[in-house]
DNA sequence: TCTCGCTCGATACGTTGTACACATCTGAGG
DNA sequence: CCTCAGATGTGTACAACGTATCGAGCGAGA
């Protein structure tokens, strides 16, 4: 494993490449596979379709990236560069920021959404960065370290949580709106009628017949969003 | 695709089976499954490996489960079983049962917060009986039908994202506590040294001096769960 | 009893991640 | 200017995966 022998990836990073060899490099195989999932989804994310659109042999990138794994963090870390936070703002309006700027980066790659758990959780530098400036906007309100921490996870937990669903669904629908093409909703709505059909779910049914936002997304995710803050704000006293 | 001829998955297994051939049945599928998932986790679940611990040959599973993807609803809907709330308890004992079932669940199976998005997405039966209990228990509070659900999902939302985080994290202790075998934590400590070392992060490492509960996963899932609980109650006057 | 349809077995194909050995290019030291 | 070690890209290959397909065996209704 050629590209493991000099410690981390981030580490190599950082230090001048030693040969300015330029056919490929880190940036540009985090920038070409970005777009073929942006455009395509993560599942063509694969590391012949990769070397294809770089123009090169299947096993090149290798050199660069020890493996998928490390190929998804890169791509996490490439994105995650555009969340950057205004400072000086206050924990309320910083930690809300800091959902719908993320709500927006998942909904422009939904992609992020959908990585295996292991990508989610690297810690890449700008992913470092955005918890450190979270971190930051807690401070000094007198909450002990591991308040703060649980803080800005329940929001990160919320957010990816509300993003998972959200990105799954916009997914599906998508996927099938173009593959199918007939109707909209065509794989979701026919189940949901047959287990209504059931009669086991009379709250639910309710539901589906007088709901009027049903489809407002960014509507259910700030109600959920709100009362969490609302809760962190009542709950700590800050 | 034999076993999509008849409708759903959840629709065939509630006629009678035609032919009781009894070798292979769903619900024998599903219970090896989640025991190879149970102990060797989700990336041992293979078809092949299926097969081969139900003493079959590779192919017979494709009869029951028209997939992969098939087989993983069935074991989410298996598990999700075991997940009753106690009925009569008012919107917020109910939300909070709900949230440490759900996670204890998780917990007594840790690759369902590993499952690809389009599988947690999933409206299995079971997971349908859980929705319903959780609409019962917020009906009659004068809440709108969107607002309703929008509770409901923001406490599924957190409680998924906090678990996929939780989940992860203790995979990969215990994945490497077992292979490395040196020291726990291996893989994340070092790396995250590396990241304070370049001192960007002062906020962060001023945390990892002074927290003292790092590890204390279920006191941060329930205080980040009531902070969403309480800002549920005030935002919404319930 | 015969036959039809469901169940399971055997074989095989295409795709994936990646190990390995070889060829080539680069910049530094003579 | 030449050479040479090491970094960089190439070609080939393999094992594992999901699953399509076809044929054999069994049970139940005629």
């Amino acid at each position: 494993m050629a590209a493991e022998k000099n410690a981390f990836l981030w580490e190599r990073l950082e230090r001048p490449s030693p040969a300015p060899r330029q056919t490929l490099s880190p940036q540009r195989i985090a920038t070409t596979a970005v777009a073929i999932a942006d455009a395509e989804g993560l599942e063509a994310i694969t590391m012949r379709r990769l070397a294809t659109d770089l123009g090169v042999a299947p096993m090149a990138p290798y050199r660069h990236v020890s493996g998928k794994d490390d190929l998804l963090e890169l791509m996490v870390d490439h994105v995650y560069a555009d969340l950057r936070l205004p400072s000086g703002l206050g924990w309320r309006p910083s930690l809300r920021t800091l959902a719908v700027l993320t709500r927006e980066l998942m909904l422009r790659h939904r992609w992020l959404a959908q990585l295996p758990p292991q990508a989610k959780l690297s810690l890449t530098p700008n992913r470092m960065t955005v918890a450190e400036q979270a971190l930051a906007a807690l401070d000094g309100l007198g909450l002990d370290a591991d308040t703060m921490m649980s803080v800005f996870r329940a929001v990160d937990a919320y957010v990816h949580g509300a993003m998972s669903h959200e990105s799954a669904v916009s997914t599906l629908v998508s996927e099938q709106s173009l593959s199918g093409g007939a109707e909209l909703r065509d794989d979701l709505a026919p189940l949901m009628m047959w287990h209504m059909r059931t009669g086991r779910y009379p709250t639910f049914q309710d539901y589906l017949r007088t709901a009027t936002r049903k489809d407002d997304a960014a509507w259910q995710f700030d109600l959920g969003l709100d009362c969490l803050l609302d809760g962190i704000a009542t709950r700590l006293g800050i």
